[in-house]
RNA sequence: GUGGGCGUAGCUCAGUCGGUUAGAGCGCCAGACUGUGGAUCUGGAGGUUGGGGGUUCAAGUCCCCUCGCCCACCCCA
């Protein structure tokens, strides 16, 4: 038995943490000038709370946890790790009914699915939700994409996508084709593989899935090309795929607007893709539907999201409209390591290395001064070691000064004071250290 | 849940037609450099070969079971 963390799970140690925050920071940073505020919710949700809002499949996903007790030990289950941010959000506005609308949260927190792990797959992974709550206006819409546009831009990716549809669209699409009410979730998802299989694989799903004949062959003429595709060219396919359908009438003309704030927004065309073939997979969406992508991955999307007007209804709360988005942080990771070589930042910036126990207090003195003004700062715990083992630790951690404090220095009322990356040491004296290591630390 | 691949040192791996004390590189610890890191050299620690059973004179190697990891599907961040 090796000591593993539990199947797709992960540590996240020191260097990583260095990564993540970085990127979190850049997240949050977003959120927060477009007027987001945070919110934490617990782990754990009542089962019923999470069954039935995402869908058949799903909710096989959730993790369950056993009754307390003789009860549990019968198999009986009450509660459940949150498959997402949606939905206890959902509940957050059922269970504070007094919020002030619109309510606008993000929420940056693990979310549990019972999966088989796979590349860019985890059991637990981090979502950065952004939700706003409390309006129907397109404007939301807007907003929310344009906020995915603008992290993964200032994340560092430049050939993002992001992938647009309308739920009521796609389902007046699939009644004008006259596909049969059976299968017809199995038909959508068979359309919404068009950019990972082509037409002719789309064609062999909708097969395999029930739907055939003059119903396929009217679906497979409106999808368009999975490259990036012009909102005019969505709404001339739209337009025929509704039909006469008022419902999806009523898309088309979300989506129009949508486009119209996108652009005000400043969000670039090149970015934005329309396809009638997008679904997303959760059940609860009831509008506009987006999807991050970045194309060359190989990872699935980045991140996805859409309106999902009923849902706070469904969880007995008021009537209220909400849309929102979430990024899946380990995979904004992972692609941005991939994109670009960053040196894992140290935690500390300098090291006071003390040459032996008799100056142990005036290094001491020394690490609570820096830390004083401000600057990360640690000694080596352990004051015996040889100079040469307190170097090599500060060279392993990635600290990048080190200050000596040794007899010699102390009766001439100075410190050492040397830069590990260029090698340079030089005689500081005692009462300018903090000034000297301050403006050092400030040009790296 | 379905299908496939793989488990040898902390990490990456080697280990022949089964053959006797299971190896290397990296990392780690110590020393060479008697107040200074990354380089080099020397030495050292570290393995119930994932676990259990079987075949055999003999199993890291072959067979079965089990556990774990990875990849793909389903679905998704």
């Amino acid at each position: 038995m090796k000591p593993q963390p539990p199947k797709g799970t992960r540590d996240y140690l020191p260097p990583e943490m260095a990564r993540r925050e970085s990127a979190l920071a850049t997240v949050k940073g977003v959120f927060e000038r477009y007027g987001y505020a945070p919110l934490e919710t617990p782990a754990l949700e009542r089962l019923d709370v999470l069954i039935g809002k995402y869908g058949e499949e799903s909710d096989r996903l959730i993790f369950r946890i056993l009754k307390r007790g003789e009860r549990g030990k019968r198999g009986e289950v009450d509660l459940g790790l949150r498959y997402d941010l949606t939905v206890p959000l959902a509940r957050v506005m059922a269970t504070h009914q007094d919020l002030p609308k619109p309510f606008k949260r993000y929420q940056i927190q693990p979310v549990w699915r019972a999966e088989r792990p796979q590349r860019g797959r985890f059991r637990e992974f981090f979502q950065c939700d952004v939700d706003c709550v409390g309006t129907a206006s397109m404007l939301a819409d807007a907003e929310i994409v344009a906020i995915l546009h603008e992290t993964l831009t200032a994340l560092g990716f430049r050939r993002h996508r992001l992938s647009l549809n309308h739920r009521r669209i796609l389902s007046a699409f699939m009644d004008a084709a006259g596909v049969r009410a059976d299968v017809r979730t199995a038909a959508i998802r068979a359309i919404d593989k068009l950019d990972k299989i082509g037409k002719e694989g789309v064609e062999k799903e909708l097969e395999k899935s029930g739907t055939t004949g003059e119903a396929a062959r009217h679906i497979l003429g409106m999808l368009l090309e999975p490259e990036t595709v012009s909102f005019e060219a969505y709404v001339a396919a739209a337009e025929k795929a509704v039909g006469a359908s008022d419902a999806g009438r009523a898309g088309l003309e979300e989506m129009k607007q949508l486009a119209s704030y996108l652009g005000h927004f400043g969000v670039p065309e090149e970015v934005l893709s329309f396809d009638l073939h997008m679904a997303r997979g959760l059940d609860y969406y009831t509008g506009p539907i987006y999807e991050a992508l970045i194309p060359e991955a190989g990872l699935g999307s980045v991140g996805g999201g859409g309106r999902y007007d009923f849902l706070i209804a469904q969880l007995g709360g008021p009537d209220l409209p909400a849309t929102g988005a979430s990024f899946g942080l380990e995979r904004l990771i992972a692609l941005k390591a991939e994109q670009e070589e960053v040196p894992p930042a140290a935690y500390s910036q300098v090291l006071v290395a003390v040459y032996d126990e008799t100056v142990l207090a005036e290094g001491l003195a020394a690490a609570a001064e820096l830390r004083a003004a401000g600057l990360k700062a640690e000694i080596y715990l352990e004051p015996q070691a040889k100079l040469g083992k307190q170097f090599s630790y500060a060279d392993a951690k990635g600290i990048p000064f080190v200050v000596v404090v040794g007899p010699e220095e102390l009766a001439r009322d100075v410190v050492q004071l040397k830069e590990l990356a260029s090698r340079e040491q030089r005689e500081v004296p005692r009462a300018e250290l903090t000034a000297a290591l301050a403006a050092l630390v400030a040009k790296l």
